[in-house]
DNA sequence: CAGTGGTCTAGACCACGCC
DNA sequence: GCGTGGTCTAGACCACTGG
């Protein structure tokens, strides 16, 4: 029912699967180095690059993350921080930065650059035919570690000169509140995954292709205008989102 | 402030980029079949190896789709479907069966498989610590390509015999709703991403490590007990989540 | 500057689909 | 049985990190 008559899966993978049960194991620890390629191949008695291919299965799954020049990594375990959606349209607060705070986790929403620019996609969500507008780019950096890229569309009349009001507490919500007279109201969210561009995979040291969740969102002014619309890409083995029902 | 100053990409990428572009510009359509590995590589002039990392971005990314024996295939452009997320505990109403009718596209939800197993995570989330408890496989099937993956946990009591009483167009919450007297509800509601499993890869036709869509959920009866725990895990190029919070 | 990961070429064999 | 993608080995060079 499965597929023919179980095919000896590739070397590859046996050796993926060896790894990972030497991780599981402990016998490499979170934060160890692992033996590099050259070792590990010829311990295993495979190529190099059959190892890497091996290796690479792990770092896309996150446990493994490679250094150049400095070696193999075992990553801590993901444990994976539930942030929590709001279900009414009013509520701001963050659950993300509230629960880092009561973990004791020091974060930094850093700001990585803002310019006028155009986009037909932002345009089209913030319904700008004309507007002029801009975008924000901001990472939230979590115990040194990058765990989301977002991207923010809004017009610039609201985002202008963000570099000199951006609070690295608040991020990009900061921003608005601190500007937008009329409170702010959530217009829809949607939630997805995608493969890492390379750009943010180098920001977040994972694996270009790797996973990350995708949240988008769309903000609205107390008038229904909407004016933000923003674009965050997670790291699927530290973020996750999550609609809790019982209130 | 980005990295150095703008080093030459590796070959292999632009090699992806190449290729990106002609799939952009129309030079390969959908559905078409592209010339094969050993052609390509020779046109660009490099070794096919090199074209084989190119084209496995692509795949990754949902662009192509390799197939062993017969060739690689550019995919239909991702024309994600929204499925809409309800803000309320007591709606039912599965907006993925609504919008794929509309559409006039034809999908199955297939049972893959039913044992009675035992799984602590399940056990954990159902608060059933002697329960005799089932694990119930599926996945939707669109136009020919699974869309969806799912496995379900719930007592054995209430889901005895899912083959015999599964329809095609209801999956497991037809199932459900059949035997649980009482009205089902929202407990909560997540949602991450994750590399897809081997299994999973092979049965979505992607590959293994592309980034899926993890949609978890756990459903309780009238009475607030749990009788659910849902695991979807769903193809990132066709299915995404979005909260509509104007209604 | 030694060692590590990152890239590239070369050439071979295998498993599978299709005709 | 031919052509396709999938795997594996071999050996080389480069870019980067760290002492």
């Amino acid at each position: 029912m499965t597929a023919s008559p179980a095919a000896r899966p590739a070397l590859y993978r046996q050796v993926t699967d060896t790894l990972r049960a030497r991780l599981d194991a402990g016998t490499y620890q979170p934060g160890d180095r692992l033996p590099s390629e050259s070792i590990l191949a010829a311990e295993l008695g495979v190529h190099r690059l059959t190892m890497r291919r091996a290796l690479e299965e792990l770092a896309r799954e996150g446990l493994v993350q490679p250094r150049q020049g400095a070696g193999t990594f075992v990553l801590r375990r993901p444990a994976t921080l539930a942030v929590t959606v709001p279900l009414t349209r009013g509520e701001f607060t963050s659950s993300l930065r509230a629960q880092l705070e009561t973990q004791g986790q020091r974060y930094t929403d850093r700001l990585a650059g803002s310019e006028v620019a155009d986009d037909p996609r932002a345009r089209r969500e913030l319904r700008a035919a004309r507007t002029r507008m801009r975008r924000v780019d901001s990472f939230l950096e979590v115990d040194q570690e990058v765990w989301i890229c977002s991207t923010a569309w809004g017009p610039d009349r609201l985002l202008r000169d963000v570099a000199s009001v951006w609070r690295q507490t608040d991020g990009i919500y900061g921003v608005l509140l601190d500007r937008a007279a009329l409170p702010l109201r959530y217009v829809w969210r949607s939630f997805g995954a995608e493969p890492a561009s390379v750009e943010d995979a180098g920001r977040m040291g994972v694996k270009p292709g790797s996973p990350v969740v995708v949240r988008e969102g769309l903000t609205a002014d107390g008038e229904g205008k909407p004016v933000l619309w923003v674009r965050r890409r997670a790291r699927f083995d530290r973020v996750r989102y999550v609609l809790h029902y019982d209130s």
